[in-house]
DNA sequence: TATGAATGAGCCTTCATTCAT
DNA sequence: AATGAATGAAGGCTCATTCAT
């Protein structure tokens, strides 16, 4: 790989032709590699499964690591939008809102399991694009910017709580995904890191623990860091 | 992938010199691995950089992914043996123990960054490989031991328990040691980490709680799963 | 070899480009073949030779074996269809046309000597290919519809006679060109051999020895050599 | 191949140990060649299957060429051995000879048919020796030497003929027993032969036709060559 | 814009042969 | 003489990418 490879798509799709076309390739992609794997991910192949010609395909994509890291992207994408809503809704507890968003992501990781996986070990391709990066700067992003709802105001350290968190959470989904397929046990799963997680912030289940203003157990704030 | 790959070694160094020879290529291949990156990562390079033949390289490792599981081996197996020995030391409270291996962990992974960040990118060639979950299942073991040791007889879901621990840890030093460079900042991480996971297993720090026999605070105990 | 290999050829040439590229291909085989020998035929050697990429032979022929087969394929197809040709010409007497084919067959032999003698000591790429044998079966259909007319209604072993006779007279044209070169001495064999044939099957000059009745123009009775 | 491979063995083996060795690369190399086929005949698998060394495999053979010429070698020189012994046989009639020859031949080809099968489909390593074409002429002599006398004095073309001869039983014998199975289909095989040629050379089975000076049934006196 | 034939650098792997022990 | 580890040239084949149509 190296350095040679932008990741960016060539075109942002605008036309309908163009949204249709990137479409097809893209669902073609993700068959490949969720059924013939990763050493099977050939742009070629791709095409082929596609129906469409490889010309095509690098009409949109630069190179294959691009279209490797665009899978990944939508992937995250869709995960953290919904992870976002729940994360901000007042309606909730916070404690409620991170048992349900945990919750989801380990489900969203369940649904997509075989991409997730595949994607997880075409990393080559992609991993050093800077845009890899990014992205999980985003989910970073909104978590800190849930917690600093969730937790008291000037609560030292807010950034790499939340860090710390988004890598807890994504990196368990990740690898239990790959392993475990039964559903009992993915809630399992889900609750437990929700719990350890909630301990680790000190954000209490207390139903009067209002959300905005939740009241951590005195002595249960984390000393640490 | 496929099944073609046995990841095998092909021949158990015994002799003086097949030992010697055998060390001259992983450490070529860790050189290649971690200056050059997985996509340099040839046989032919390797060799080259080992200063040896392809020709020997193919008489210890039947093909290019079963010394890249060698060089992933050698690593879980070191990070593994210091952590069995720092979990079944009696002379330590099991929080503590928990905290230094830990800590120890995120060092080890440290340490070798660069080594096992090229490693896990390079997982395509080797992933498959049964031998591959052998090792993690090694690694969960450990843990379980530890767990039946340090918590109250009785207490459900080691197994479970024991992956989750495992998990939670492998996977964040993982990610974390990719990225982060600094020092304190390990620590920050590693002290956040046990000190999650003690809370999650309720193995409490005091003094009182003697290794061997932990005391456990009373409504600490975990109530979920 | 084993069972990996087909020996089909990858794309049917109809369009325009692809038939004369597949006859690039097979030209420049031929020629490497013939000029440098067996152990000199490799596919890069091929494509070199015949001014076109590997990855374009390989767009044609599945693998080394798969294009040293269709060479011997056209071989056998171009001296069967005379062959064919020949034996079912009703204007000729039964012994004549024998004697015709034989000669034929001993010419088309000589003709491409080097390349069938080439091909003949290239057969480990493609000998236990199920193509390889079909192509002999067919040969022998065709000497067995002839002697089904030639001989006597009711003749037994039509069968094994006709295998006879294919294997007697393709085995030493075989041999006989790999040595000889005189044009003469090829004539010597061609009518020993389709003399031996002949007294074999009890297939007489004789005008009236009319087995199967062909009508044989006065005058052109064989009568020796 | 190419100019650069002597095909004689290194080494007269005249030591007991030397002729023991020797023998024991020869079965090895008979083994992996009829078990495993061409392709996998590689000197270290033949000095492994012979529960020897490379080194020494290279101490009693030049190159691997050797080593399959000498397994072809063994084979001829067996086969011819015994045919000399009967074709020579005052005690019994040419015709009864030549019947006997034949079939001694096919079933000599059928014995080692495996062995001859891959023998010949491994050509390529030593089919250019100028050894490998000597073997045919001594064969080829043996066979002049009986035509001598068992054709009329003053016969024209021995040596024509005994080519001929020689070329269609070992050329037909070497093709069906690659292809049939059956000791019947073999006998038929055989029969036919003996029968071919005889017609051909016009030996006839007459009782009274004695060996030595056999008398030929006038008229059935070859004209042709 | 779409197509897909053509390209060719380069990868993995084999195996005949050597030579230090 | 025997050994067998070491060698490294070379081969078959793939696949990301281009470009003429």
């Amino acid at each position: 790989m190296g350095r040679k490879s932008a990741v960016k798509p060539r075109k942002e799709p605008r036309q309908e032709r163009s949204r249709y076309m990137n479409q097809t390739i893209l669902e073609g992609a993700a068959r490949v590699l969720v059924r013939e794997g990763p050493t099977a991910f050939t742009t070629n192949r791709v095409a082929e499964v596609a129906g469409v010609s490889v010309g095509s395909l690098y009409q949109y994509y630069p190179n294959k690591g691009a279209l490797l890291f665009r899978l990944h992207e939508l992937e995250a994408q869709d995960t953290w939008a919904k992870l976002g809503a729940i994360l901000s809704d007042p309606s909730r507890t916070p404690r409620r809102r991170i048992e349900l968003a945990v919750r989801a992501f380990f489900e969203a990781e369940a649904v997509e399991a075989p991409l997730r996986t595949a994607l997880q070990r075409a990393q080559v391709y992609f991993y050093d694009a800077p845009e890899y990066r990014e992205i999980e700067s985003l989910a970073v992003a909104g978590v800190r910017d849930f917690l600093r709802e969730a937790l008291p105001p000037g609560t030292r350290d807010l950034d790499f709580k939340a860090r710390l968190v988004q890598t807890v959470v994504s990196s368990a989904a990740e690898r239990v995904t790959s392993t475990e397929k039964g559903r009992a046990e993915l809630g399992k799963w889900a609750r437990a890191c929700s719990r350890m997680i909630c301990d680790y912030l000190g954000i209490s289940g207390k139903p009067g623990a209002a959300s905005g203003r939740p009241v951590t157990v005195k002595g249960s704030e984390p000393r640490g860091h």
